[in-house]
DNA sequence: TCATTTTATACCCTTAAGGGTACAAATGTA
DNA sequence: TACATTTGTACCCTTAAGGGTATAAAATGA
């Protein structure tokens, strides 16, 4: 399966070697969020994750639905 | 830009001719939520995002932002 | 090894998302 | 046109998402 949203947030934030408290500042989403978030939470709001994926110049789309 | 998440359930959904208390009942979402949906409404639950667009054989990923 | 930093889990609290529903507006059709 | 269907908006209510924070667990590194 293709990378999950968690895995890449995870993955890139490390690559800019931010901490999780300085994604959430950067984000302007709470820390709980981001962790949530990196722990692939599903439950979470739309809005809150393209707010952590802009920073990496991403955003949530339609795409095929990969299985398993 | 590109096309955006309501759009695509919109039309997706009138290309199979269903009415959105349909795609609602089949989605096992609330109608209200797929009203909101299509009407663009940014803060919506991920997973219900994905619950409809699992009807189209699609769901939410990480993409390069579009611009504008 | 041990100290420091980072992350994960758990708690309380407030707010709003989403379900249900009613009705108005818009759209489609005979 | 008038009628039927569908969609959009507005309301109430319940629940949980997310902010804040404290602490335990894990990871890092000197």
């Amino acid at each position: 399966m293709s990378t999950t949203i968690a895995t890449f947030i995870k993955e890139r934030r490390k690559q800019l070697k931010l901490t999780q408290p300085e994604l959430a500042e950067r984000a302007g989403v709470g820390l709980r969020f981001v962790r949530e978030l990196e722990q692939g939470k599903q439950t979470v709001q739309l809005d809150k994750v393209n707010q952590v994926l802009a920073l990496f110049g991403s955003e949530l789309g339609v795409i095929p639905k990969s299985e398993s």
